[in-house]
DNA sequence: TATGAATGAGGGTTCATTCAT
DNA sequence: AATGAATGAACCCTCATTCAT
């Protein structure tokens, strides 16, 4: 298996690296290779071709990333406690390796459309976890029966993501971990006083 | 002012055009100069560069989409039918103009940093309408007065924008406007049930 | 009409210039184009790509080549007279142009099958010259009726391309035009004795 | 002697199969390395490069083929009859290994010029006996006492090596074996009536 | 103003060959 | 002898921009 051998992560960490201090548009196979320790042609015995890198860049960054939020939301949470924990972690774990921030928050997403589609579907993993939460909120009689799940998971990731993107490109200038707990609150209780 | 110039909007127009039928990086100068019906060095006589066609574009149509927006939201109105006014119109605009959402929501995106800065100053203005909105809304104590105004527009936006990427990326198989009402209620209200 | 703008025969006699001196494989697009007195870019606005190039020098080159020989062999002659005629021409055209007898004998050869095939279709228009001078001399009796046409233009071909080959390769040592007649004999007359 | 290996043979072997079925261009050393089922190092045990698997290839074959075209052409045949049973003999072994008349009648000259110098060395010892057959008719005053030697030899070879690559391009659809009779006829009696 | 022919820099990928094991 | 992972040089083509007319 490829993925794990030493050189498939070496150049993944090289890509997020220098995609990170270049910018998408100036990260060329060559200069990963480099940053890799490796030869440009060594990047082909790994990946079938440039966009392949960063697919599997973000499959490989996200899988992790999404599974540790899935161990994190542990059985004995409220929704509403799973929610926090989802939250905290997606912030947490950006927070501890900027470069990926910076990656997956604007580089990546200058990409085709072609390969955001391949994105989107490791997201896809990230938005079930959310939509059970969501379920599981309203079978418990925690969340409003009346809600599209659709639109609140769509309303949970805008809001984080949107959070997210705001801190790094405010480039680190505050603790984003602080804010896990007000947007938390801002997503269960909205915006009315009661 | 050459913005009044008839070209100056010819060419906007193309450029929507062309890269909501095309994908940002299918659009070429000679083929936004083409589709306006101008030879490519007269693009040069109204635009800097590709990159000004591009932000011009978006301050163009920006411009007016947030008028249009500030306009709804009238004196008369309270802060949460200001709101979902906001959020009215904005899923309004864009499911009049298809080829506007695409180009906003999804090719501009694919934009270098440089380009997403700029583009970025132009929404300032729409985030000061949700500021002021949701100002007004802690002052007239209909809104939870210990909430970070800042995380608050975030959120707002976040979530609209979103669900409109959402709506854009499942090629309009549904109709926007049928979840203003919804977005709003989950805005304001937040998830759980009283 | 492209064909008729000066940078297009530019470009096609600078191909020949180059592949002649270096080779085929060593012929590289910038190469052509320095030489040719233009840049890069502007080959591509005259020439779809690389190969198209090498099939217009050759339909350029050898349409000239085969007009040349159908005017010489005019009606007034012999069948034998024309096949004369037309082995006459063909030395003496390469012969006076020496780029051109090593780029279609040596170099051209070298090309993918795709463009062999193209090369050979402009070729088609030679071998009926052939084709004809062999009907007509059986139709008016002076060529053995039993005779296999198809196999007779490959034998007249076939000669003729393997003498100028040699001829070619001999780095034109000694003079091709003094083997017309000889070629013409062997090819009509055969080897036997009478 | 290597060339008594097993292993040299089977690359020699593989590589005729490789390129007759992907093309000159398309046959990677790895590929033949594949096909004989040894690694791409041990091709470089055997052959010094790439170009040196070619040149073996044309000589183990070439070599196989023209001794047996001179076995055949016994003493006790007349120099018109040497002539038609080295066109039989060159065409059968031809019909009988298709992918190797593949491999000498397109692909291998698809090489650059350096090779097929080397080629044509291979090819010298064919040449000469095509010149002693000559020289014998000459001698016996069967062939005409005027004729250029030389020409004679590449009008036959040319004859030969055109019908063949004709054969070779319509991919065996009619039975080569059938022209010998009357491309040897053509050779020796020529075009004109008697 | 308007044209459009011309420019030329820039990069992903292949593949023959090497060499440590 | 045999392996096969690693190397890195080499090239076609696109397209934003210019400028003579």
């Amino acid at each position: 298996m490829k993925h794990d051998k030493p050189k498939y992560k070496q150049i993944i960490d090289a890509a997020v690296e220098v995609i990170a201090e270049n910018g998408y548009h100036s990260s060329q196979v060559s200069k990963i290779a480099k940053r890799a320790g490796v030869a440009d042609g060594t990047i082909y015995l790994y990946f079938k071709n440039k966009e392949d890198i960063l697919v599997s860049l973000f499959q490989e960054k996200m899988g992790q990333f999404i599974e540790r939020i899935q161990n994190a939301t542990t059985s004995r949470q409220t929704p509403s406690e799973k929610l926090f924990t989802l939250i905290e972690k997606h912030f947490e774990q950006l927070s501890e390796d900027y470069h990926l921030a910076v990656v997956t928050q604007l580089e990546l997403r200058q990409s085709n459309k072609e390969l955001r589609l391949k994105i989107n579907s490791v997201l896809k993993k990230y938005l079930d976890v959310i939509d059970e939460i969501v379920e599981e909120g309203i079978r418990e009689e925690v969340f409003r029966e009346n809600i599209n799940r659709k639109l609140v998971r769509q309303m949970i990731f805008g809001t984080i993501d949107e959070v997210v993107t705001n801190w790094v490109m405010k480039e680190q200038h505050y603790d984003i971990n602080n804010q896990a707990k007000e947007v938390h609150a801002l997503v269960v209780e909205g915006l009315l006083k009661r």
